[in-house]
DNA sequence: ATACATTCGGGTAATTTGGGAT
DNA sequence: GTTGTCCAAATTACCCGAATGT
């Protein structure tokens, strides 16, 4: 084990509200609903601005994805 | 913030079923009928609604273009 | 410290969803 | 068998002024 790898945990790649909005093709307000709802998980700044998780995201979109000639997925 | 500061990753272009209906001049339910059928992709926002991949969008439209003296494409 | 884009909040339209009947 | 319409409920989009981020 490396010393930096004992000692400090992974840094996140962190999004904010407007990038997420671009990904999912929605307006910056809907995100911040989702965070208010609990269906995405967030950070806020100190100022009160929200950061989410690039991991989470990336993970959300694929989840959400249905390729053509696949059944509608329900879940 | 810019825009294209979002991502290093390829950003895929999304459509609403609104602007879908209207590139097929076709109801929006009717796209998502489209979609539950799984003749095109489509990706939920964590809301339920729908998304479609722009790309996809325009090969479908010219894959369903039939130039006139031609015979009508059946697949 | 100045400038500018973004993201708070709230409120109110517009769109989408799913089911059912035609 | 596909498409268009009606309905109510849910989700999302646009408006504002003020605060935050870079």
């Amino acid at each position: 084990m490396t010393i930096a790898a004992a000692s400090h945990q992974v840094e996140e790649h962190l999004l904010t509200p407007g990038e997420v909005a671009t990904l999912f093709r929605v307006d910056p307000k809907t995100v911040t609903r989702w965070a208010t709802a609990g269906r995405i998980g967030s950070i806020r700044t100190p100022g009160g601005h929200r950061r989410f998780r690039e991991s989470e995201v990336q993970h959300l979109l694929s989840q959400l994805t249905t390729e053509a000639g696949e059944p509608a997925r329900v879940e």
